[in-house]
DNA sequence: GGCCAGGCTAGCA
DNA sequence: TGCTAGCATGGC
């Protein structure tokens, strides 16, 4: 049994999510950067362009995501016109990956009640879902593009790539855009990237895992079949992908739970100022905190890296 | 100008 | 298996 219910209304879909669920909280997490190209958060809505699954490889399709109250429904409609009811099934299904709808989150609000570290974090957050990318090549790329460099440069070199080698569609005024597909980078040269100043290491290992995923050697579906140890390694015997990286992308695109991107400097940075620190935990002080978590490590990495967004 | 940034690889002991 | 130099660049 699905534990979200997506009703089709013609005209537009609407999704009834398991609880707890927070909308609001969600949107904190979309607007968090000015620089992100790939959705616009706008008054209460988020905008999205989706690519409409084949064989109805026609245009992209422009979501508007938002909010009803009163019906406590995720409602999507489609300024752009009504599409396929195939597409807005697709969309329904869509949102629902996006939006992490399918994890339980019961065990989770538990920790937050309990923990003795997450029971620090504003209760407002609860409710708030692990905002992912239902895309492995979008989830990778983004990923190897953060390696090392601060948020702002990597949203710089994201913008760059995605407004170079992405579809677009232009809506009254506003210019809505696609990941680039990895069929595309697949047939790049490195110097075709570092001209967009990635380095060379990360050209070279964007346009290797875009070749892997478009010979079929890689895929999301593939991935998804194998058992989470199995994915990790899988995604380890990238180049390019650490063990950073294969957490970040099972935790973000994959819905593994588990995943536990530990040496991640954002999640020290959030766990230092939570926990009234004059300094960051070292890697063994945060596995031994994280013991209670459990099977939650990427909901509570999650959470803490929201306490960094103000 | 120095240090840090949502790390990774290759080489070495 | 474990450690580290080197990578490369922007932001502060």
């Amino acid at each position: 049994m699905s534990l979200f219910t997506i009703s089709d209304g013609e005209s537009r879909v609407n999704i009834v999510p398991p609880q707890p669920f927070n909308y609001e909280e969600c949107l904190v997490f979309l607007s968090r950067s000015a620089q992100e190209v790939l959705h616009q958060v706008k008054d209460v809505y988020v905008y999205k362009l989706m690519s409409p699954p084949p064989p109805h490889r026609v245009e992209p399709v422009l979501l508007r995501i938002g909010w009803e109250p009163a019906e406590a429904v995720i409602r999507i409609e489609f300024p752009l016109g009504v599409p396929s009811r195939t597409v807005r099934e697709e969309a329904g299904r869509h949102v629902c990956d996006w939006f992490d709808l399918g994890t339980p989150l019961a065990g989770f609000d538990d920790l937050l009640r309990s923990d003795p570290v997450l029971s620090r974090l504003p209760s407002s957050y609860r409710g708030l879902r692990i905002i992912g990318f239902p895309d492995l090549f979008e989830a990778l790329s983004w990923a190897v593009i953060g390696q090392q460099i601060n948020l702002g440069f990597a949203y710089t070199l994201k913008r760059r790539f995605v407004e170079r080698f992405g579809a677009e569609l232009t809506h009254g005024g506003q210019t809505y855009r696609l990941h680039p597909d990895c069929r595309v980078i697949a047939e790049l040269e490195p110097a075709e990237l570092t001209a967009l100043q990635f380095t060379g290491r990360k050209a070279e290992y964007v346009i290797g895992i875009a070749r892997a995923m478009a010979e079929g050697e890689l895929s999301r579906e593939r991935l998804l079949q194998q058992e989470q140890a199995e994915a990790q390694q899988t995604l380890l015997a990238l180049r390019g992908v650490g063990a950073w990286t294969a957490d970040y992308v099972r935790m973000k695109c994959l819905h593994h739970t588990d995943a536990f991107p530990i040496a991640d400097v954002g999640l020290h940075n959030a766990l230092k100022v939570l926990l009234g620190w004059e300094r960051k935990p070292t890697v063994e002080e945060i596995r031994r905190m994280a013991e209670l978590w459990r099977g939650w490590e990427a909901y509570a990495t999650f959470y803490l890296w929201r306490t960094l967004y103000v």
